[in-house]
DNA sequence: GTAGAATTCAAACAATCGTTTCAAACGCAT
DNA sequence: ATGCGTTTGAAACGATTGTTTGAATTCTAC
């Protein structure tokens, strides 16, 4: 037995967990689910890992670290050319986000299973997942909002923090893709092709990083009712609520 | 005992519920935890909702139906006084996302807790919650999706599916708000004022909305690296991997 | 007040979770 | 081949999960 037959049995484990965590999310995907796909033994995980945290961090690391090496490598290489004059806003977008759906457009190596699970960790509840997410990322993301500021100068910091924020749930979404999609629309939209997923999303984050500053003393209320909670008006239609099994 | 203060026990069920589920998530909070805070028996969720998925179930349907109640009467106030005419597509986005954030800002009705909830559950992993999403959103979807296409001529109804879907990524990560920014910005933004808020995300939709077109036949892939997975370099850094215990 | 339905309560249920244990099998230097 | 550290294997661990049970309690109508 055992024939170890190509990859050693940690990265065994972490490309399994990387699919079945999409799936069915980090919770709710077991350790058993995971040996399972991995065709190793139970205890592998807590023997390579330590735990079942420590699995989930060694995941998100070994992408991570990557993923903001690229971006990083791409924000040099043009602040190298541009000699001191700041960048267009839509190169720093391109640096940032692009490498990132490039990443996602990625099927065989596994990027896309990733960015669909890391698009929806930002929102994650589990405390964990958001502290290391947060050591990771925090140096990258500081670099990147840096040039921002300094490409544009007529936009408020505090604005551009916003901003940058929102792009990233546009990216998420697009990430996530025809998942969340499919809810949405009847017709079956077609997101195989990274490149042209690349180029929409792209033309929408610079639009609405370009777009003009909110006139942020306007209009107060318009005639909208005050959003309170609805009463829950009545529960279940038919009978009694006596022992509603099965 | 049971004072049966103020309000019913399914009531205190679904405002505990929701209150745990942002912090927790939906899997990871327990019927336990729910009760608890609720103060009601851990017996009274089965008995008065069936299970707990039917308790998630109804805790959407009944902030999820006067939403999207809200957003089509809006809808129809602006088709009314429009009288045939196309609508900007600003008073649309305002329509959909405008009612979504305005209930987001309300701190002391539940509101803003089931934002944050709903925002993070369309990318949700588990089937039974996207399938009543799905239910519950079609309708009012498929209306704005005409509404903005025909507010749209110029633009492929595919392109505006996606831009959609971009938005909604963007009002997403909105509404989590300070939770998911605090990780990328050491600033603490001040996200308590729900009018700039909507004022922010507001304009970057509408940036995003009316961006022009991408050139979707255009230069192909530029000098970036094949993203492939990172071979994990090391993983631990000190001893041996030998009962990796505490 | 009393009967009967609706609700609450404490306790237990089977199932499943991450983790641990310890012996067996393996890899590899000598 | 021998010895030893590394890895795998099957089985069990205690804890916790959603759910169920059946007796007590409260509520409502007569």
């Amino acid at each position: 037995m055992s024939q170890n037959q190509t990859a050693e049995t940690p990265q065994r484990i972490l490309d399994a967990a990387e699919a079945l965590f999409v799936e069915f999310g980090l919770e709710a995907t077991t350790l058993r689910q995971i040996t399972a796909a991995a065709q190793v033994n139970l205890a592998a995980v807590n023997y390579h890992f330590g735990s079942k945290e420590a699995l989930i961090a060694e995941l998100f690391r070994r992408r991570l670290s990557w993923l903001n090496e690229q971006r990083l490598q791409q924000l040099d290489r043009l602040d190298a050319q541009a000699q001191g004059r700041p960048l267009k806003p839509s190169q720093i977008v391109d640096a940032f986000f692009g490498v990132a759906v490039r990443m996602a457009a990625d099927r065989v190596g596994g990027g896309h299973n990733f960015m669909r699970l890391l698009g929806r960790t930002y929102t994650e509840p589990a405390a964990f997942v958001r502290s290391f997410l947060a050591a990771e990322d925090s140096k990258t993301i500081a670099r990147f909002k840096a040039a921002l500021i300094k490409s544009l100068p007529d936009v408020p910091p505090e604005e551009i923090f916003w901003r940058f924020h929102f792009m990233l749930g546009a990216m998420s979404y697009a990430i996530s893709g025809a998942d969340a999609l499919s809810i949405l629309a009847d017709v079956s939209l077609d997101d195989s092709d990274g490149e042209a997923l690349m180029a929409r999303l792209m033309s929408f984050l610079i639009g609405g990083l370009r777009a003009p500053l909110p006139a942020l003393l306007t209009n107060l209320q318009q005639a909208t009712p005050t959003p309170r909670a609805a009463r829950a008006p009545k529960r279940r239609s038919g009978g009694a609520a006596l022992q509603p099994h099965s």
